[in-house]
DNA sequence: CATGAATGAGTATTCATTCAT
DNA sequence: TATGAATGAATACTCATTCAT
């Protein structure tokens, strides 16, 4: 899991340089996936040279990877805290829910290449992605684990399977989005109803 | 296709080129992936001279898209049979999950070529997987809206945003149990918790 | 020379079917050039298998050589039969220049696979058609030095010289034809001023 | 081009790859003709890498056609001067013929290439060829009308019939230069008469 | 003789990566 | 640090030729 942790080379100079390389990279991956993405597309809409990237980034694979690591440990900071947080469970699922797709919606390219682009490297997505992606489903189970202890959820589903649901169910309803037109509003109303369908699921009767 | 040719346009060896090769492609390009798959190892894989690929198809891509348009034809025929049958809603929505799981748990390389590798060219995924992923959408779509007109299933559910929610938690368990050991078990398992799930979030009251 | 000579195989049987083959070949190689030019569309062409341009030639160079070696032998054949005439020199010249344009002019097809594809070849060039070629110049090369003999040329240039000019402005001028729009009365009018400017360039005073 | 400029991008040696490559490619194309010549051999004999082509040249059709319009540009200057010169029309003619026999005998391969190569590609030949060569054409025809217009040459042959087969003939007696031993004396004599024997022809009464 | 399915050697071109400046 | 010219390994696809029928 911690491969790729220390992440990528830097030194004390060139501050922003390598953000705005990975901004670029997160928007070229989203238009032409990893794959048809060429090195020196990222350099040009980053306005460095192709070299340079590889100051910041070991290789391609690198550019990749990183911005996963990256998106996912923003998601899953947030995520972790609204899992905890002392609202009830009902709402917590609700805002966990309007949260990735919300969050994404404001970031629909790095939505488009984590949930799409990702799945481009085999490689990449078994070593890197694999692991991360658990400790997300994790939370989520987490989560409902805890609403059937309290009692807020029935306690005859296993909770990595509605985890793992529920993010499917997520990821479906986001490429439909991306691949579509993508009206924020449509996806506002794809989110409250889906929140409502595993709400009503999950209930303890 | 030719599967009950059994006099081959040749000798009585190599009868189904065409099958061998496409079986040959969804072992390779499962394991792989499809950009890291050389037409060379499909050959190989196959049995065949690279040069005979192209006599059966337009190019790498055109093998690829076929495996896909082939594995969920096979899926869709089902599947509509299943939605047109006149058992109870709750039975048709569970046989789908069953059978949408159930087939793919026979053919795990061709539920890792479908739900991954698919996706690794936005032009092929966008072009030609879309259009079936949405007629796929569709069928079960129109199971909900059907549910919902007779009463089974509550109403306020937009059926396209359940169809999508309900095949992207398949494709998450299916994904997960693809990249892991793959236990018929656990997937079955699975299954049935995810039905549950859905049906009681369907639920009219 | 005579490294081909006895040609292409043949048997007993099989009468006209190598004819159709050269016929076609001269067409498609006419149309797009010998590299161009793939065996399977001369088989197409000729209304035969693939292999069984196998049967009547070696391979596709040695359809490329027939037709240059029987086009030019037909060629020669009259040629030496004007040059040999007891016609004034002038009007054997006149002859000759018309001859070669005008049987061309019949064969437009033929008239381009040897004017220009067979320079496709370096090495059919160097090998075959050298001293095919060679063999054309002499024989108008012995008509010059004869009419310088008998008083009818002038005597100070070298006849070899004005063989070879008198060819190239031949193929030039067909050359240029072929690449327009081919009008047969324009190609006519052109071996007029042609013979013209040579006779009256060769003229003894 | 570049042809002056001292100062390389870079370093001091490799200065001027571009020509280094087109000097490569002549010298290859010359001996083994556009299609058997393959593009690593133009680069190896260019001492760069395969890739570098790339970075000057479009693709290996783009070598072949930008030798072919240098070469042509070069001639054409050189024959614009002349036909506008304030010489006799005999005198321009004659220094036409040597000229143009002259600057190639001088680059024996660029000769071959032209004369020989830029026929192997039908496509080539037309699109790009054709326009260059009537511009060639064009310039000798122009001189020839105005030696018509001044009295100097007979008036009853077409202008660029005329062009076309002096083309034509320097261009045969160039290719048998070419392709035997290429004794610079004879190409010289060779020019000799062949001057007479246009003018003589051309020459008013 | 004829067929045409199968073969597999052969090659232009791309593009991630390097390194001299 | 930053550059971008240069590199050269890597690969999909074509097509002349063969040979089992």
């Amino acid at each position: 899991m911690a491969v790729h942790s220390t992440a990528s080379k830097r030194k004390g100079a060139a501050p922003e340089k390598r953000e705005r390389i990975l901004k670029a990279a997160i928007k070229v991956f989203a238009k032409n996936g990893f794959y048809a993405t060429r090195v020196s597309e990222i350099a040009k809409a980053a306005g460095v040279a192709d070299g340079t990237i590889y100051l910041y980034f070991k290789n391609k694979d690198d550019v990749l990877i990183t911005i996963f690591e990256e998106g996912i440990q923003q998601l899953l900071a947030i995520l972790r805290e609204v899992a905890a947080s002392d609202e009830p469970f009902d709402r917590r699922v609700s805002r966990i829910i309007e949260l990735q797709l919300g969050l994404l919606e404001e970031q629909r390219d790095l939505a488009e290449v984590i949930t799409v682009n990702l799945r481009q490297s085999s490689t990449l997505l078994k070593q890197y992605a694999a692991p991360l992606f658990m400790e997300y489903i994790d939370v989520i189970a987490g989560l409902v684990r805890d609403g059937q202890k309290q009692g807020a959820f029935r306690k005859d589903l296993n909770p990595r399977v509605v985890a793992r649901g529920l993010f499917g169910a997520l990821d479906a309803i986001l490429l439909t989005w991306a691949l579509g037109e993508a009206d924020p509003a449509s996806l506002r109303k794809a989110a409250t109803h889906c929140a409502s369908l595993f709400l009503e699921g999950l209930r303890a009767h």
